[in-house]
DNA sequence: AGAGCCATGTAAGAGGTTACATGATTAG
DNA sequence: CTAATCATGTAACCTCTTACATGGCTCT
């Protein structure tokens, strides 16, 4: 309980990501249909919205949903059918709902986010509808725009015959292309 | 020895990467000159050439050291001056510097591994002049490009209002502007 | 009767990170 | 004399992956 709390804190304050990417994706994905482990595996199997996307091992799956329980973020209910092994079916708690919330809001910090992270949030926002959608791509073009303005700054303190300028210059080019993807994309929103 | 041969055979048989990129990376820096674990460490510094590409631990860097040396790929000689601490000077090993020569060669296959391991060998196979960067490159440009061609097919088969469609596109315009400036770079050349 | 699906977990190992431990030399 | 630099390592911990263990149910 009281480590949830401390963890809502942290992300006022900073905005940092507290969980990874494939706890964040539960959450998503328990925010309108509570279900057990099973039923999470199969949206990261091979013919899964999510495959491709974040792939996750069921020993992972399992893991993450036992640390998102003791968190407080979930809560996990034991269903029986027959005699078969009982099946814990879980479902968000506020916490959860809050932090999930936010995480969604929230653009993502690095580029190489940009096609695992940003995505899956874009995966469960466009169950908010349209326009949450557009404010969150609105958001991370900001946030790309500012990265290049910084990418830029520093490309033009080095030499150009420099090897670090070559990495900088290639950075450059990969902020430049996510952008114009980003702005096609929210252009056809 | 024969762990080091094995190495040698498994990378004929599928060119796979069989070292993380920060152990090929010391293989590269250990090329032309023989050095120790602390004149290493110095590349991957903050003010190094290497910063930004790979950030490399300490007690990592020691780690890869020694498991290079158990493969046989490095070899180590102690070095004393007056009452200081030994230090082992490492030199390349001729299975090393095969294995560093392949690898230098070999185009990176994912999409992510651009920004880090080609990097990587381009700096690496600048020392070894103008004709074997450019080589180097058009094996990337024709990597990326047949990479890109199976994006394009696979996108053809899906549902464009489907969310894979939006994950498949986003790679697309990644692979896209990925070979875009390694043609740019290589025409520089 | 056997294949495959439902459903959950543990165990072992690899790899990486943080922090700590050591101790001499050199610069200010 | 004190701080920084030279130089190497260990220990504890975390996470991720692979593999294995369990056992009932459903369909052919």
């Amino acid at each position: 309980m009281s480590t949830a709390r401390a963890v809502i804190y942290e992300l006022d304050d900073d905005g940092a990501d507290v969980l990874t990417p494939a706890q964040y994706a539960i959450l998503g994905l328990l925010e309108h249909t509570p279900a057990h482990g099973y039923q999470l595996q199969r949206s990261f199997a091979p013919d899964g919205d999510l495959t491709g996307v974040l792939p996750l091992e069921q020993a992972s799956l399992y893991g993450a949903l036992k640390e998102l329980a003791n968190q407080g973020l979930i809560q996990g209910v034991e269903a029986r059918e027959g005699l078969r092994p009982p099946k814990t079916v879980y479902q968000l708690t506020p916490d959860g709902r809050r932090l999930l919330a936010s995480w969604l809001k929230r653009p993502v910090e690095r580029l190489r986010q940009v096609r695992l992270d940003f995505l899956l949030k874009i995966y469960f926002t466009r169950k908010h509808g349209r326009r949450a959608v557009r404010s969150l791509v609105d958001a991370q073009v900001s946030a790309c725009h500012e990265y290049l303005s910084q990418l830029e700054a520093r490309a033009a303190e080095i030499d150009p015959d420099d090897f670090v300028y070559l990495v900088i210059e290639s950075r450059t080019s990969a902020a430049r292309s996510t952008l114009d993807w980003l702005r096609e994309y929210r252009r056809r929103l």
